[in-house]
DNA sequence: CTTAGATTGTGATGTAGGTCACGTAAGTTC
DNA sequence: GAACTTACGTGACCTACATCACAATCTAAG
């Protein structure tokens, strides 16, 4: 499926555009490909652009001090992502994302989108749902964070990305749970 | 201060809207005085409205099957708080907010807000970027979560909160670290 | 084929923080 | 001002998970 279509039918659950419409708005986004393991962002970097996944797998991580890593988030076909706190507010990333898999990508700069939801207010009501969306996402993450421990969130992870297990090594699914590779291994052989 | 200019100036830091434009916005909003303590949503409502904090603190929180509470956030004056997804998503309510202290807010309806977001533009804006703003500092605290120890995370609340110390009760304080309340006292009374 | 680097399992041991139990002090309510 | 309730501290013990160490596969590059 083409870029154009797949990013057409995103926006479409959202909001109504017309072809034309849409066109306009396709044409501030470019694609480009990238390898398994390649970096899109990096820490320190400033950051210009936001990301659409239309094939492969991104994560989006954290390294903290002592090289520890912890993932905020694996981004799937459609699924959108940056280092939101960079981008927005114009300060050096802190957060790094790169490739889980080769990967297919679209990009648009911050100032395009900001022109797009100006110039056409259906836009910018997509771009306010879909984070709607994700902080409530990011709510129910920190919630079962607290509340639920690394087996239930193991348990809760598959469920909802049951891709996940054979795409991705274990060590990084250990990253995104917030337990050790150790630790996850004895949860499934106990 | 009237509650009138609080939003006026807080919508201000954000949007510029005309006098008329703000009267307007505002005619959709109601105040409402609460006690310390009262319920303003509880686990299973129907949730219509958000809440601007205009004075007092209240706080948004869920109890798990063990009775456990978590507090996903105080809101001080000039937040925003709500079930959000409940709001959205028009589910049952899962998460509360109630009353830390006595307070004053002013609620909108979600349709309000939605109809608000679709007449004027600069609207639809504004609460954009404060979901923007509240989806990175979610991810923060998520990666605070991961990363630090329960110090580490009490000595971060009270630098960003400083008023929160003599405000609320510690085993709030607790529920929100998601620690003990022994744990917290064992913290700060080595 | 061969070597180097990932990836995963597993034992031994250490530790942050939970849970339970009890005591004290400070508000609240009638 | 007595009777309750809420807030807070602290000791004893327990548990989930981290860390360190080592072995076994598997994969990819030369």
């Amino acid at each position: 499926m083409q870029s154009h279509q797949i990013l057409k039918e995103h926006i479409a659950k959202t909001i109504a555009l017309t072809d034309d419409q849409f066109d306009y708005f396709f044409s501030h986004f470019k694609s480009q490909s990238f390898k398994k393991g390649q970096a899109i962002i990096a820490s320190g970097d400033t950051v210009e652009r936001e990301y659409f996944v239309l094939d492969g797998c991104l994560k989006s991580f954290y390294i903290n001090d002592d090289q520890k890593m912890f993932i905020l988030q694996f981004a799937m076909p459609t699924w959108w992502t940056s280092d939101y706190n960079a981008l927005y507010s114009g300060v050096k990333a802190t957060i790094n994302v790169d490739c889980v898999t080769n990967a297919e990508v679209l990009y648009i700069s911050n100032s395009d989108r900001e022109k797009l939801c100006k110039e056409i207010h259906e836009v910018e009501h997509f771009f306010r749902w879909r984070t709607n969306r994700g902080y409530v996402a990011s709510q129910k993450r920190l919630l079962s964070f607290m509340n639920n421990d690394a087996k239930h969130r193991y348990e809760e992870l598959l469920a909802q990305y049951p891709a996940l297990y054979n795409m991705v090594p274990k060590h990084l699914i250990a990253a995104y749970l917030g337990v050790s590779r150790e630790t996850l291994s004895r949860l499934y052989n106990p």
